[in-house]
Formats: C-alpha cells, structure tokens, sequence
DNA sequence: AAGTGGTCTAGACCACGTC
DNA sequence: ACGTGGTCTAGACCACTTT
C-alpha cells in the first residue's frame, strides 16, 4: 500500500484526493453525510486512523463538517454556519445582521484580457457580469462585480438572481453545482467614482475600500473573479493573524 | 489520567496547556528546541501520541515549528521565515523585497480612553507611543502609530529602535522578552491628512488603508496596539480566506 | 442499545538530518 | 548508526446523538 521515496505522497492524502474526487464526482451533496469513517477505511483498504487524518485535513480547509455522534458533512454554502463565510466586513457596534444582496444588472461579454486571466479562459471566452448592491439592515454598504465563466454559468440571469433569496455562492451551489473552496483576495484602498458613489449614497471620490476576490473551487480552478468596493464609514474589514 | 464529564477537555489539550506554560515561563527560549516528543511523554506521563497531539495544535497556532529530522523549534520573530509574518502588504509586482523599519518619534504618554481599552490596561497608565516609516526599497508605503503598555516596555527609546536592524517584533522578542503570538486587525479606507500625506510623498486625502491592529502574546493577553496607514498605489494587502 | 466521531495507547516502520 | 519527527495500524474506551 505505501510507495517508495521520490515524490512520497503519505497515505492519508492519498486517501484525501480519493474523497476529494468522489465530492467531485458528486457522489456526496452539499449538507449530506459522507460514509463513517469504518466504511471507508473497507472501501478504501485502511485503517480507521489513517481515514480519520485524511478527513481532518478536509475539514481544516471547510470541505467536509464533522458533528460528533452525527457523522462528517459535506460543506454548503446554504447551511447558515458557512453562509457570508468569505464576507469579513463587520459593522462597527457588534451588530451581527445578515446583508441582503439586490442584484442590479447581469450581462453577458466576452472576456477581456484580466478577466481571462484571472478566470484561467481564453481572451473572448464568453463570461457573464453581474453587478449588485450590499445592504446592511436596508443601507447599502458594498457593490461589487462579479465576473463568470460563461461556460459553467450558462442560464444565469438577472430574474433568477432576484428570485434567490439566499447568499450567491448558495445559489450557485443549487443550481450549477459549484462548490465555493478557498479564495484570495486583493485590498486597496481608493476614491469613489461618481456612479459608484451614487450608488452608496456618498460623495464622490470618497476612500473606499476595493476588495479584489479570486475564488477556487476543487483542483484550485478559479470560477469568479469579483471586485468589490466597501464603505467603511460604519463597518470594517476583520482579519485574523496567525 | 482522565477527569470526568463536565467541563471535559482532553489529555492533549492539558498537556498542550502545560506545555505552553513552560515556554511562558521561558523554559526554552526562543529558536530554541523543546524536547523531543518521546522526553515529553515521559515527563508528563502520557504517550507519545498524546503529546503529538498537543504540539500539532501548537504548531498549528504557530507557536513552534517542527522540523521533520531535527526536531520542534519555539516559534522566533528573528527566524526569517517568521520575519514580517503579520505584515500582508504585498508588491503589485511579485517582488518580494522585505520593507526597511525607519523610526521616526518614541515618547512616554498616559494610557488615553481607547489606548486603555484596546491594551487592557487603565486609562493614565504609562504607555510608550512609536511613530515609524515602513519603505519597500527605499520608497515610503506605510506610516505607523504604535501604542505600547509602559509598563513591560520600560527602556523602549528611539536610540534603541534606530540601533535595531531586524523588525520591530524581533526587537520585542529579544530585549523584552515579549512574543507575539496572534494579531487582530481592523481595516478602513480613509483619505490621507497632511502630515501622513507629507511623509508618503502622496497628495492630501488620497486614498489610504488604514489597518488597526491589536496584537496578543501568551493567554491572549493584549500587548500592542497600533495603526498603520498604508499606500497602496503600487501595494496591496493579501488575505487568503479558507 | 447502537452508531458516530473523539481520545488514548502501544508498537512498528519510514523519511530526514546529523554524526 | 542514531535520533528526530512523520506515518500507519489495531484496539480500547469516551462523548454525543438517535432509535
């Protein structure tokens, strides 16, 4: 079962990749649970133990959800726990309240040369823009771009995202079987354009925070790129440092 | 060896906490190594495996690094693969030059209504505040205000910090006995004032990052407050969401 | 009572670094 | 050759949830 030295990949990830694949594969929704860990160390030939490494790599990287006496989860965007999981912006009392997303325009385009290579398509692939509005307890807070793969998105549209009530990703979970896994994203603090500034109901050229996002799903591919500009007169951006 | 229900927390979880204790108490220093797991199983009494347990949480946390061979090393600000590691401003270049530290002021102060709250200490207590310039090659990117609690930082001086090549973290380390251990930062787009605006070469009321940052050692016990304005014209500040 | 994940142990062997 | 951390196994028992 073990193999030899160069390019020595331990068992348990290999494992790992093997679940990996079967999440893929779509044997597993989003929110249901995957085999107890004794199924699959029979299936996959090993030891509980080694199963059980393989699985808290996973949920380290939020792919899979352990619940003890339960069972292991396969991770959803709809499960409030990990809804707004990638949205750091935090009003500046405590206030914990949900934003509700007003989507305003979706077009489709043709990629041009950032968004092919932040996307990983051709330049001129067909690719799909949305733009829509944050707002806090009814005052708007961010607007963002979104820039998507046309191919993978096919049948996005501007009434489809007004009939969604949930976050984004859990509708592009349900509906094109998109699994959100990790992202990264880029700050930098800028001025406001006039349109945007309308849009947030301040004054031109006031800072605000661009927040440039590249989202992966399994394979590390990138499936959205958004840009999104945040007001932080009466909210912040959270990070942890460790 | 095991204690009952209510309140239950592992063996590892103790043995984690005993051994975090011995590094407070500065057992082993730091860049130093702490024994190997099998001396520590012995002398807490437990298995190895249990004491592998506690240290992968702690290496988790970035407390220690262990080296597959040699052996686990208390984490160290001088150690350059942890130099600058709070510091997520990046080139938009992918040149990975590490910044110059150009101190600017350092003067004794009392402990303000904010200041007391973010350091944990009471308002009039001694604090030290630093001014400083952070230059990525030569050019001024970030200007940082640095509030410190007087009392641990007794003989912090600007002759001392401009006698310091390192980061301002590795001073910390060695002549204060301080380690950082995890960091919460707060971030706001603002327009420059005049005085930031001189020191970065830059108009007034450009657009400006401003990070908060309250930074914990040992028993997230507060121990650095500080706000950085940062230019990122030709930065930006790098956050990987998982 | 039964099933799940969580903890703990003991022992074997592997990969890496140093002597 | 030796010591270190890294992997893998097998089995026992604990804590939590459901039946």
């Amino acid at each position: 079962m073990r193999q030899e030295s160069p390019t020595f990949s331990p068992l348990y990830r290999q494992i790992k990749n093997l679940i990996i694949q079967a999440l893929e594969a779509g044997e597993w929704r989003p929110g249901q649970a995957i085999p107890s860990e004794q199924e699959l160390a029979l299936r996959f030939n090993v030891s509980q133990g080694t199963v059980r490494k393989a699985i808290d790599e996973m949920a380290g990287e939020n792919m899979v959800v352990r619940k003890q006496g339960k069972g292991t989860f396969v991770a959803s965007h709809n499960d409030p726990r990990s809804l707004f999981r990638f949205l750091r912006l935090v009003p500046n009392d405590g206030d914990l309240s949900h934003p509700d997303s007003v989507p305003l325009e979706c077009w489709k385009a043709k990629a041009g040369h950032e968004a092919s290579r932040m996307l990983g398509v051709d330049p001129g692939a067909p690719i799909i823009i949305v733009r829509r509005l944050l707002k806090f307890s009814g005052v708007p807070v961010v607007v963002d771009e979104i820039y998507l793969p046309g191919e993978i998105f096919q049948g996005l549209s501007l009434e489809l995202l007004q009939s969604w009530s949930g976050s984004l990703y859990s509708l592009f979970e349900s509906r094109f079987g998109l699994r959100m896994i990790r992202a990264q994203e880029r700050i930098r603090a800028v001025a406001a354009d006039r349109t945007t500034a309308e849009m947030l109901r301040v004054g031109e050229s006031t800072p605000l925070l661009s927040v440039e996002r590249v989202t992966y799903t399994y394979g590390d591919k990138p499936v959205e790129w958004r840009r999104g500009l945040y007001l932080t007169a009466n909210h912040f951006y959270l990070n942890e440092l460790s």
